[in-house]
DNA sequence: TTCCTTTTGTTGAAAATTCAACATATATTC
DNA sequence: GAATATATGTTGAATTTTCAACAAAAGGAA
């Protein structure tokens, strides 16, 4: 567990928790890691959600898939961060999303009652984590209003164009990298790869941005 | 105040805080009330996120403008709801949305700061407030995926029928009336007005529906 | 390298949405 | 009740998206 303490550290769920209290506390929470390769299921969509995720390393997708087999991509999780956090603490019957693995990684699980219903040795860290569940939650939100931001838009291109210009803020530069290909960004912003794919062309050919790739540049 | 005692039980924030201690604590929380008109700008766009608030009675709604003056809205509260509560949690530094009022309504607005942190008097609620709150947060994170799940449909058609489905789940009944005018339903759709007119036209005439303003009746 | 798979780009036709303009219906005000 | 304002329904044209099919490019495996 310990080479992982970096990770866990900048963990949201155990900020202001000092790295030697933490090995105790995983241990109450009885905390599991698991090895996923790519493509495979974390979360299973309509299984009850018992489980909050961490991301030790690699990526996972956020992802709902309707009833005729349309993908919708909620957002991407990185290492450090939670997810599964807002079904778990809502108390769900069934997960409403699939948790897949966006490429090989490790995931550390824990039970979500073992964090919001204090454990037998009552330890002092659940007020800690609730605090920093709310907090994670808020920031959250922020971030599904950012998704509707961008989703909200009429156009292929309004909508790429505003999703470009939160990840360039976001990473402090008119270039970078995205951690989607086509498919998977047409199904962030809920339009059609093909014509997203024709959207960048055109986009490209008035010089508005450059594009290889999953690497964008701002003109 | 004692008026609304009835509603701010109900309040997801106050829950499990018994009435006589309410009055106590709001007091403690600085709390104040507020009356709005239909139409008024409760909470602004870009202004500092300093307040939670609660809805005493009518309703309000969340909305986005963006710079082309196109309107989202990505939600509607209404009494004993509490609406603003993740910027003010997630302490952002400017509000991405306003709170407009839907009706006539009074309003509860709380200093956010009170809640997040220990007051001089240290009373005991805080730890309750914030396990509320974060099971609030966790809860609207439902409602969003839920609005997600709505619009990624590629057809006014499909949302309309996914919105009108989601509602009479939480009716528990094929009619009911929908706290939007056609615009405004259009708006939290995310499509054509017009468009959305002629679509629930079409689904009358196939005997999929019955409407009449803003009665819904599934068959 | 070569073969094979996957991803991305391109195109045209079909379908759907948006937009504008107007008709009709419903509320509101005096 | 009449007049006015607001909301909703209808229509056709323009634009855009979606869909399907294929071409081209990139990546991986042998």
């Amino acid at each position: 567990m310990k080479k992982y303490f970096e990770i866990l550290q900048k963990c949201p769920l155990f900020e202001g928790i000092e790295e030697k209290d933490l090995l105790a506390l995983l241990h109450c929470l009885g905390a599991k890691t698991e090895k996923f390769d790519k493509k495979y299921t974390i979360l299973t969509e309509g299984k009850p959600s018992k489980y909050i995720g961490i991301v030790l390393n690699g990526s996972a997708q956020i992802v709902q898939v309707d009833y005729y087999g349309n993908r919708s991509i909620l957002s991407v999780v990185e290492p450090s961060q939670l997810f599964a956090e807002a079904f778990a603490c809502a108390e769900v019957q069934s997960l409403p999303v699939s948790v897949i693995a966006n490429e090989p990684c490790e995931i550390m699980l824990i039970d979500s009652r073992r964090i919001l219903y204090s454990c037998a040795n009552n330890c002092a860290f659940h007020q800690q984590m609730i605090f920093n569940l709310m907090k994670d939650l808020a920031q959250k939100t922020l971030l599904f209003h950012q998704k509707i931001e961008i989703t909200s838009k009429r156009s292929t291109r309004e909508k790429l164009l505003a999703y470009l210009g939160f990840q360039a803020k976001k990473e402090g530069a008119n270039s970078f990298t995205v951690s989607f290909d086509r498919q998977e960004l047409a199904d962030y912003l809920e339009v059609d790869r093909s014509g997203l794919s024709a959207e960048i062309s055109k986009l490209r050919k008035e010089g508005i941005l450059d594009c290889r790739k999953n690497y964008f540049e701002l003109l």
